[in-house]
DNA sequence: ATGTGTATGTTATAACATAACAAGTTAGAA
DNA sequence: TTCTAACTTGTTATGTTATAACATACACAT
């Protein structure tokens, strides 16, 4: 068993690893979708990390594990997870993580550190104030993204 | 005098973009950094499209008009409209918007139009329950990306 | 006129992403 | 079982976004 900083908070790291996967693949099967070998281990390579990973390093992974080498082979899977909601894209870094909570319906609020690129996912509702001024223009919201920067506790105090 | 939907109402562009550049002018006299050629033209360039612009768009303008014709100038001219707050970039789309409100301190919260493109911003306040939640896990927001896709009210009647 | 800081010009390349098509695999119907 | 339709993966090529690095010009103060 390891640990790490997730949610800036020290926790059995491998088993929220484990934990992400077996929600996915009970997921997959209840929506009659692959959960293929590299779809697979692209989220456990990501659920490990628990911290933003560009398609490319992604990708670096892959190769040297034999699953795959061009960059479609990266994006397929990101955009699969993302699609199916065991990972996230975070624009601000034109990278990906794992879903903390997949399964839950939530909007997620990303919490990105600056120093360590570790990020945490929160849950905000801004829908109130948000959606109240968006409808007074006539705007209709269908999703929204939320990403804080910043600096976890582990980087102020190195800091 | 022409008119264009911004924030999704009808208005007299020709009169804000004339306010951006206005705006813009005074504030760089005011801190004493230079409002130059091109960064006034690419001002100019973002107002006028009152919609989201990726940094090569704003460069083919510039080059037909021989301002520039290599990538570095369009960034670094975008990257100090946006230093100064003349103007925002949209992680989401990657892409730069005009500052609706210059020169005013504002967290903004931006509304883009899934089928036309254009960008509204407005205000919304999530310090509160973000700060918050935030706080109980020790994160220190420095900044924070808000950014809303959905459907403009042009667009709803359209589809 | 000379140095200092700022801005621009230019080359090259890095980093991120997808179109298009071929080939293989899987699940379920016939 | 065998076929087939849908889905997944392999691969090539290319498109898009962004920056590093260094040279040149310009503006202002000394």
């Amino acid at each position: 068993m390891t640990s790490h900083p997730t949610g800036f908070v020290r926790h059995d790291h491998g088993l929220c690893v484990a934990t992400a996967l077996a929600a996915a693949d009970a997921a997959c099967k209840d929506r009659g979708v692959q959960f293929t070998p590299v779809r697979r281990r692209v989220l456990e390579i990501l659920a490990e990390a628990h911290a933003a990973m560009g398609a490319y390093d992604v990708l670096a992974r892959l190769d040297r594990e034999g699953l795959g080498s061009q960059p479609p082979v990266a994006y397929r899977a990101l955009s699969f997870l993302v699609e199916q909601g065991f990972a996230h894209r975070i624009e601000r870094l034109n990278a990906f993580v794992a879903c903390s909570a997949p399964g839950v319906a939530h909007s997620p609020v990303f919490l990105i550190c600056r120093a360590c690129g570790t990020v945490a996912e929160a849950e905000a509702d801004l829908g109130g104030s948000l959606g109240a001024e968006a409808a007074l223009s006539g705007f209709v919201i269908e999703q929204t993204v939320v990403e804080a920067q910043g600096l976890c506790p582990a980087c102020q105090v190195a800091a």
